[in-house]
DNA sequence: AATACGTGGAA
DNA sequence: TTTCCAAGTAT
């Protein structure tokens, strides 16, 4: 591991100590959380905020407490449960990823870290996420609040540039405790500290535990001058939104859904073609001659 | 490497 | 009201 220095303890011991008290009592983090509860959070947590994910959490896990349940239960089943999560090929692949630890894992989530990166919708990201957080290895986790922080307190730039894994693993690990509780929860300080303080929008720098040893606080605050995030597609009007549409539809229909019915929510015919052919492609619609209904198996 | 993929919270 | 963007992944 590379070596760390006096500033990287600094910084670790300064968000730990924070963390201690300033984390936020999320339901995933209680103590003796199952693997696989903390599996279903990654996948929720997936580009969607905490406060939309905590009902639907408590909601998953009451229903189905164990991959072999979930597993044992039809994709519509879980498509349905996923509700407005969004990204419903989410819901999908934890399915997918469900069947595969069923079958090949015992029913066991696994701790090894390519063994999770195996599984249908496991990244990088979730991979570590889990490793570090159900299991406590020592694996540095970076997700876009982890390389926020990491490109202001210690690169020195307001944004951090465009994503680059290898990179950013690197940057944690510089940083990252040798005791594997202490990495645990620098793993999770460093994700907190950027959800709640170190904000994308407006940073609330008065209440850093970093702030005096934050670079970019050091270099007067520079504007950021690397390369812009492509700006996200307008929503309305778009193909999402019709797959979205769709998607509601057929999840609120317990029986096949007419083309005629689809058309009368979704008005633009060439827009509705692509979504049903994007869905069908995805796996999260079938087609039968009665009209397009969610996947049963 | 760039793009598609949902939905809604927050400023 | 817009606009940004959120515990990413697959292709």
């Amino acid at each position: 591991m590379p070596p760390r220095d006096a500033r990287a303890e600094s910084i670790a011991a300064a968000v730990n100590a924070w963390f201690a008290d300033a984390a936020r009592p999320l339901p995933w983090r209680a103590a003796d959380i199952s693997p696989w509860a903390v599996l279903v959070s990654e996948f929720m947590l997936q580009q969607t905020q905490v406060a939309r994910v905590v009902p639907l959490w408590e909601a998953w896990l009451a229903r189905w407490p164990s991959p072999a349940d979930l597993a044992a239960s039809p994709p519509a089943e879980a498509v349905r449960a996923w509700d407005r999560l969004g990204y419903p090929r989410r819901a999908l692949w934890l399915h997918e990823a469900a069947v595969e630890i069923t079958e090949r894992h015992g029913g066991e989530v696994p701790a090894d870290l390519d063994a999770l990166l195996s599984l249908k919708g496991v990244g990088p990201y979730t991979a570590r996420a889990v490793a570090a957080f159900a299991f406590g290895l020592r694996h540095p986790v970076v997700d876009t609040n982890t390389r926020r922080v990491l490109a202001r307190a210690v690169a020195g730039q307001a944004e951090p540039g465009p994503p680059a894994t290898a990179r950013d693993l690197a940057a944690m690990e510089a940083l990252l405790p040798v005791d594997p509780d202490a990495a645990h929860v620098f793993n999770a300080g460093a994700m907190e500290l950027g959800a709640t303080v170190c904000t994308a929008a407006s940073p609330r720098c008065g209440d850093c535990p970093i702030a005096a040893l934050c670079a970019w606080r050091a270099a007067g605050y520079p504007e950021y001058d690397g390369p812009r995030k492509a700006r996200q597609a307008p929503f309305a009007g778009s193909d999402r939104e019709a797959r979205g549409l769709v998607m509601a539809e057929l999840r609120r229909a317990h029986h096949p859904v007419t083309r005629a019915e689809l058309a009368a929510i979704v008005t633009d015919a060439a827009r509705l073609g692509r979504a049903v052919a994007g869905l069908v492609a995805d796996g999260l619609a079938v087609e039968e001659a009665g009209g397009l209904r969610l996947p049963d198996a």
